[in-house]
DNA sequence: AGTCACTTGTGAATGCGTTCACAAAATCGC
DNA sequence: GCGATTTTGTGAACGCATTCACAAGTGACT
């Protein structure tokens, strides 16, 4: 009743939708105990490779969550947080059980346990940095998005490689030139790069995060990059989401399709 | 060396995840010949439902043998192609076979006959019109976008409840207020809804939608949206994207961790 | 015409992810 | 205390997707 679409196929697409992350081998080496000590009795877990598809969903159950969080709401079952994330309530189960057992049978989830797991388990106690590379007209949205601060980052440089660009203000950030890149990311610490620029320079873009020692890149240009193992790429890519919606209307229209099943 | 992330669940995501299209029952009828005629002797195949992650590929496909349209190569095998899509080459030809067998043994694919083949099953010869429904930041950087119309989409309408944002012109668009959604779907024939509201907004927006008939919506903003059966959502979530990243890079600063055993 | 090098298309094997279904906990009411 | 009820956690079944590996075409060259 309430599927929500899984990301793509590696990028949600070849990486997509919206789906995986490229990863190299996948070391399915015995467990090492985690860092963060599990308070109390439970310190299970926290282990090793949660599966892709599972980081994935945990997101979406920290997302509803905090909205739970906000409304007052202590307590939550699996029926119902299943339900308001759109998943089948034996999967979310299944995903929260790699995290460790802080459920209570009969009863259900803590929420604020819960959402500290989950943050826990996602680093983002850590509030990583970013850096945003093209600062045209998605970079602007993007640069005074609010969603980055609450979410668990911190947008920490916007750089661009026309000069027009360069020294503009935007959301209390200075834009410098691209050229700064490899400074920018060291004196910042940057963890994360987005790519905004025309597709035409964003491999070029890429290489330089690459090269500069960042692993994780979220790239909006309609291209596909490529990035030596140990990079993680994820991909936005508008003009797909819309082909495949655009598949299955066209799927909907057909004598015999899904739609004359249902009645 | 090449591969992508894939979208994650139900979002790519999620389910996308980032992932798959929210499908109803999946309708596995005895096969039905296509409407389009197979130009020449091959007609066979396109036929009933292509694997979710294959139509996410095919998308990606697409848009590289653009690229090498526009660069005058004719034929391309799928080795060649497959690194530039950034997957498996046995991945790729059981995704294009699925289509039918366009390519010659010993040589590879034409690239004009795969750009034909792929439009066709994707439906974008038919060049669907989107109504883009909050124009704020990130509706503008959409509504300015030209991705739409070179990727075999129309943007046809934008939508606002601020009364100060109706009446402004972009891109050659006169935006109007969300209270004639219904009329605009009907007039405009809009297939595709685009929300770009704030969160709260979303539902509201999207069961206006789905009231009006439109059966594939493409949400940003970060909430689940619950839809009746046979409607497809697919979201982009810059938030949940990032927070994947996050978990990977945390990950690598375990030791023990997935880096270690490549040197 | 025959050989060789190359590349597709696809069965079979494997892996990943979801869903089912139920036993094991926990609470509540009596 | 105890049975009824609720809900978790998970083994097992299932289905989808990727990858392997190779037989069957195809063109080029002799
Ligand atoms: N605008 C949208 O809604 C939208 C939607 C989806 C995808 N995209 C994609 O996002 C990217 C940006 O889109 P846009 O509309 O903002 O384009 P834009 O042309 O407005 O902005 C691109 C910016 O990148 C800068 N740039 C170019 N080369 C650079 C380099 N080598 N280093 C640093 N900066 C560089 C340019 O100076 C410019 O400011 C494009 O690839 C586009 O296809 C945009
Ligand atoms: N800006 C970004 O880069 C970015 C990135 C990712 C996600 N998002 C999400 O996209 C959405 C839009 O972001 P934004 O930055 O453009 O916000 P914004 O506040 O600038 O724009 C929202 C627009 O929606 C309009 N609106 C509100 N309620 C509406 C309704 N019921 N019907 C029609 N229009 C309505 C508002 O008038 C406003 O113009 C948000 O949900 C945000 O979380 C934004």
């Amino acid at each position: 009743m309430t599927d929500q679409h899984p990301s793509t196929p590696d990028e949600a697409l070849p990486g997509e939708p919206s789906g995986g992350v490229r990863r190299a081998r996948a070391a399915l080496g015995r467990a090492v105990r985690s860092t963060l000590p599990g308070r109390g009795e439970a310190r299970r877990a926290e282990e090793r490779t949660l599966p892709e598809a599972t980081v994935a969903r945990l997101a979406v159950y920290l997302r509803v969550l905090s909205v739970l969080a906000e409304q007052g709401v202590t307590t939550v079952s699996s029926e119902e947080l299943a339900a308001a994330a759109g998943v089948n309530s034996a999967n979310l189960r299944k995903d929260l059980s790699h995290l460790g057992s802080y459920g209570t049978r009969g009863v259900g989830y803590e929420v604020a346990v819960l959402v500290d797991r989950i943050e826990g388990t996602l680093g983002l106690t850590r509030r990583l940095a970013v850096a945003l590379i093209g600062v045209g007209n998605l970079g602007h949205a993007l640069a005074g998005y609010g969603g980055f601060a609450t979410r668990g980052f911190h947008i920490a440089a916007l750089l661009d490689a026309d000069p027009a660009r360069v020294g503009e203000r935007i959301a209390g950030l200075t834009v410098r030139h691209s050229d700064e890149l490899p400074a920018v990311i060291r004196e910042l610490d940057i963890a994360i790069g987005v790519i905004a620029t025309p597709a035409h320079a964003a491999q070029d873009v890429c290489d330089q995060l690459v090269a500069c020692g960042v692993t994780s890149i979220l790239n909006f240009a309609p291209a596909v990059l490529a990035v030596p193992d140990g990079v993680d790429v994820r991909k936005v890519d508008l003009a797909i989401e819309l082909q495949i919606l655009s598949f299955h209307e066209q799927r909907k229209l057909r004598p015999g399709g899904p739609l004359e099943d249902v009645g």
